[in-house]
DNA sequence: CATAACCGTGCACACGTGTGCGCAATCAAC
DNA sequence: GTTGATTGCGCACACGTGTGCACGGTTATG
């Protein structure tokens, strides 16, 4: 039952544990014969190396911790993807856990980490409360913060994320230029930060252009449940006979809106224009396929990843700010005439 | 920069290390009086217990591997959810990570598990052939196959899946009494052995009913593209002035054949019914919803976890097979009149 | 009062690995 | 033949934790 260890093959070999460990890492001062004899005898015993022993001998674990909010959201599936890519390709075993939207949960799956000797973690959609940062700050693990709902300017501390505000300001221009005057905002209050600045954008771009405040609505669901529900039960609550322009914290959001549409015979684009956020994978295969303010998501992931590996490294780094891009599809079409003011 | 272990609590405490240990473990034989203090002094400390010393020293490290095919695909992404909440809940930490379909990169990473002493593995979509099968066979670790693609049929090893058969039985008993009597199959190359099983409790089912064979098509991409693009493609090769139903090998197929349809006119389900496999999150919110056998996928996660809990525990185990259900949208209808033989 | 029972704590080892230092043997140089 | 350098290997320790055993001290018992 027991594992074969450097111990067992010395034995075998006539050699000290000292010698085959040397010799398995390739250390020149052992002699050629003894080296393949000891690789050989390694070999037959099927020795795997204790990497539990390795990480409590060099204080490093070759690990690093990955939180998130939701891994069956589409979102965050792909961000996953892209830090356990580049985390895979450097050696680094990846640690994930859940924190379903819960601040203090968040919290402990960080202490877990911690106790588990992470070299490094990545904390995705960060809701962390002031009291809990500090907290953490103590125990000076190097931190990347993803998508990150707040700011975190400590020292150790590092963020990547995408220019929110931007994509308001991208949606806003885009249906500006189609021609509608009255527009609505589906907010999201599980992402207090990331939901104010696209809205934030968003408004202040139309803002911008003259449009009267009365004209812009915004909706946020109280909560917690299926975005695609939110979004379905957010759209119910708007009056069409002013609005003709949705603007969606997020696709799943704006597909449920659009459910909703197609169930009470609301035409999209025709009457009602939908812009999503995210561009998941399923945007540009609803019907109508979805306008949307692209996030690089796979890029997202490795991007925080690389950050994390490079202050590992001791490297010198800058906290990275991806920009979102515009991705125009069949859900925005020009406002029906007789709608602008 | 060293962190604080239970020696450096001692030395404050005045005492030996061994008392330490005890008083954080609640050992009874240490005096109340001299617990407390220890308790107070590790908390001033900031103290975080070091997993992997107690992994060492334990030879168990309250870890175990998932490996699955693809994170960002949907179906995974909730089965991982499952997983990770019942992992989370018993205390053991999860490491993740994807082979992209490939089998060597599949044992790649068990082997990495196993350096790291995982104590259980899950294995998602095994696509493992028998001599990688007998090398795994080689290390003893508890292994639970996930919705395999093989009969891997070893001691230590276990299973939990779904009936793949029994869901393309349900999916023809269906279409059948819809009055469908051209349909074809789309397939999955990237899943041989859950695909083939589908698409044989489809044709077999409908040969018990008195299909003629010709009245059958069968179509299977190479490919190992996104699968909602699969989907677009394998529809386009329909000849559909004879077929009047799909079935398809999985939701994000049955999507991508649901764009085809709709971007050329063709009404669904007024003249095409489409059946898809899983019941993703999506496919109660496509236009028009999406007919589908269901998995549990959740609880497919969860179950395997539990599964190899009570491996871990030492309990007696049965491999599971979960049923899966037909869920009626509407994707499906009866077939347009004089379509029948 | 002597012995036994009990309670609280420390010593020493184990888990598996890596490495600084020393030591013996071989070899080259003068 | 002595010295010095070089090569190949083992000893011993460290990483942080848990635990069997022993040991000294206190209390109960006869």
């Amino acid at each position: 039952m027991r594992r074969v260890s450097i111990e067992d093959i010395a034995r075998h070999a006539a050699v000290s544990h000292s010698t085959v460990s040397r010799a398995l890492r390739g250390n020149k001062r052992i002699s050629l014969a003894v080296r393949t004899q000891i690789l050989q005898i390694a070999n037959e015993l099927g020795y795997t190396p204790n990497a539990i022993a390795q990480s409590l001998q060099q204080r490093q674990t070759n690990t690093i911790g990955l939180v998130v909010t939701d891994v069956a959201d589409p979102f965050w599936g792909e961000v996953v993807k892209g830090v356990e890519a580049v985390s895979m390709h450097n050696q680094k075993a990846l640690f994930l856990s859940a924190s379903q939207y819960d601040p203090s949960r968040q919290l402990a799956v960080i202490e877990v980490f911690h106790q588990r000797r992470v070299d490094g973690i990545i904390v995705g959609d960060s809701q962390l409360g002031d009291a809990q940062i500090v907290r953490l700050a103590r125990i000076k693990v190097p931190t990347v913060f993803l998508n990150s709902q707040a700011d975190h300017a400590y020292p150790g501390f590092h963020a990547v994320g995408i220019d929110n505000y931007a994509g308001g300001v991208l949606a806003a221009q885009h249906l500006w230029a189609l021609g509608h005057r009255h527009l609505a905002y589906l907010g999201s209050t599980k992402r207090p930060a990331s939901n104010q600045m696209r809205g934030l954008g968003f408004a202040a771009t139309l803002r911008g252009y003259g449009l009267p405040a009365n004209a812009l609505i915004t909706h946020h669901s109280p909560s917690l449940e299926d975005d695609l529900r939110i979004g379905y039960e957010l759209a119910r609550a708007i009056d069409y006979t002013q609005t003709t322009a949705l603007f969606c914290y997020n696709d799943s959001i704006a597909l449920g809106a659009l459910t909703y549409c197609r169930s009470v015979g609301i035409e999209v684009p025709a009457q009602l224009s939908i812009v999503g956020f995210d561009d998941v994978a399923m945007a540009q295969f609803s019907m109508p396929a979805l306008t949307t303010i692209a996030q690089p998501k796979v890029a997202l992931g490795e991007t925080a990843m690389q950050l994390l590996l490079a202050v590992l490294a001791g490297q010198p780094t800058i906290d990275t700010i991806l920009t979102p891009t515009l991705v125009v599809r069949q859900s925005s079409a020009p406002a029906p005439k007789g709608t602008a003011q």
